[in-house]
DNA sequence: CTGTTAGCGCCTTCAA
DNA sequence: TTGAAGGCGCTAACAG
């Protein structure tokens, strides 16, 4: 209720000093057991919590890493920062979590936050992947990973996921089912995900000799919206697709729920992959083949390249490290064969 | 690249006094025009950046707020944590947010984190609603907000949901179009979403004289697998009921899967209401009716309540407020009458 | 308008 | 095994 208690308080209280204090609390030893006892007392009676202000103000470490994500509703990221902040928390590192919408600005806002606030490192999926805006960290040495989404003009440790290969697969999975008549509703092109799944896509037609029509390229922003639009673009297309890759969870919601508006029957007559899983994929009538990913991974991998380059002074290795998570294909039903 | 400059450094390079350039930081005027240009580029060539440690540590605040939710994954929570995040950065407070996983003991961890740090206040969906390990919180005089599960104990703000009222207008909804056998998966009681939503439906069950069956009772603990389970057991009751509510979205997962699963046709053989909106709602065959909320003004409130306690010292008014946002009832399909 | 200075609460030598 | 004392970077009087 009152003021909070300060280390003096304790001290004063135990009738020690508050070096002695200090080093109960830091358990670092050396101090007789009654003097301990007499002091943990005194702890316990006034409430004592030792302020991490003050301690980070001279450690000049505060054990806190930021971390910057896209969007909180995306069920990607809610996977990644769960296994992000429960590595963190093993290591005594306490995350902080913020939203970007996907806006550059907001993005250099929250950095200007965790700047001031000292964070130890930066786990970032950044708005815009030429990265200039991260400037400010580099130059504060604030060790950074990027995950998902690379950040150019660094060179920073990076955790992706194997884009281009999974949407290749993708892509070859429906071929393999008889489809040469394949749309793509893409992602934005200045990001690595949206540009490293096309080429996936890109590599298994070409391969095939199958034609990429200009009418079955989608330009999507990874939002739902886009998803709905493309997908219904296709549809009115002059010839029409016999199957969609999807580049990303909430555009293949959107996707699905125009082929459901324009009664174009998923697997009847138009196949559907999409990268990343979601949770209607097993609910809806045919069940969704998807392209997966071990999310929970990404977030914690990314944590222990930041932990690596935190404990290690930044210098040893300035080389920088790619973790790169393979996808994998779950084969359900919305691709099958037609003719 | 080396360390971080201090404001004496600033003062250093713009030849002026630290109080000077703490003025201009802080913009609080009284400055020459020519001084201030000074100061504010040798700001810019030394990429200073103020601590907000150093200022917490003389400020006594930190202009900081803890969130603690149950779930990141759970996207109730996900809206939930967006509105008030949003709503904080526009007062300039920053959020810290944690997932105790439903764990009392993981909250207490973080509780401990967030009085260290300094959090000016709190945000809680707590884990345990008789709210004892919140005494610290509480002692050190931060201010509290409940959202969506009270705090027992103590008289802390608090804003949750017509829960009861919600429920309520389901399960009459579902006797409006016929309905007298109906089964419920409940939440656990010790919650208050979890009791109040099945007084509400023993409230519509009893307003209209229907008897309540215990092998229509799913006891559920919000997450998926109960949901599944329960519905399972109504199918092989010695009387199948003829309609299911479910207390949340995630056991409304569960229960649909199940459903799916057996081949329990929804609105044919098996009408179903589920408390909170999901996705597949939808997307599968019969679209699901639904009591949904306006999830992202439950943090907006939230953050508006904490931000008049921080600003007002605490003292100004000692009466807990409730605030209390009424669910709507979204009719689909999958509550039709049959016979 | 600008400068001086006393802390904020804690950790960390250095002595005792 | 313990204590004394100097900062960490910044703000907020108080003086000039």
């Amino acid at each position: 209720m009152k003021k909070k208690p300060t280390i003096e308080d304790v001290a004063k209280a135990a009738n020690v000093s508050v070096a002695t204090v200090s080093r109960v609390v830091n358990r670092q030893g050396g101090v007789r057991k009654a003097t301990e006892e007499r002091i943990v007392r005194a702890i316990d009676e006034l409430n004592y919590v030792r302020s991490a202000i003050a301690r980070s103000m001279v450690r000049k470490e505060t054990k806190t890493i930021g971390v910057i994500i896209p969007d909180f509703t995306n069920p990607f990221f809610s996977e990644v920062i769960s296994g992000l902040q429960k590595s963190a928390l093993g290591q005594n590192y306490f995350t902080l979590i913020s939203s970007s919408n996907e806006s550059k600005m907001i993005e250099s806002e929250i950095i200007q936050h965790y700047i001031e606030r000292g964070v130890d490192g930066l786990v970032v999926t950044t708005a815009d992947e030429k990265g200039d805006h991260l400037d400010p960290v580099i130059k504060a040495g604030i060790p950074i990973v990027a995950v998902d989404r690379q950040l150019k003009n660094y060179e920073v440790d990076t955790v992706l996921t194997g884009n281009r290969e999974g949407a290749y697969e993708a892509v070859k999975h429906l071929i393999s089912r008889g489809h040469t008549d394949i749309a793509i509703i893409r992602g934005p092109q200045g990001t690595t995900p949206g540009l490293e799944r096309y080429r996936g896509f890109e590599r298994a037609m070409k391969e095939y000799d199958l034609p990429i029509r200009e009418e079955w390229i989608g330009e999507g922003d990874f939002m739902e919206g886009s998803g709905f639009a493309c997908a219904k673009r296709f549809y009115e297309a002059s010839k029409r697709p016999t199957a969609i890759f999807s580049s990303n969870n909430k555009m293949s919601i959107g996707a699905v729920k125009a082929l459901q508006h324009l009664n174009w029957k998923i697997a009847e007559e138009i196949a559907f992959v999409g990268f990343d899983d979601i949770e209607i994929a097993t609910f809806i009538k045919p069940n969704l083949t998807m392209v997966s990913r071990h999310m929970r991974n990404l977030g914690e991998i990314a944590f222990q390249l930041l932990h690596d380059r935190m404990k290690n002074n930044q210098e040893v290795s300035t080389v920088k490290r790619q973790h790169i998570l393979s996808p994998f294909l779950i084969v359900r039903d919305s691709c099958q064969k037609f003719y």
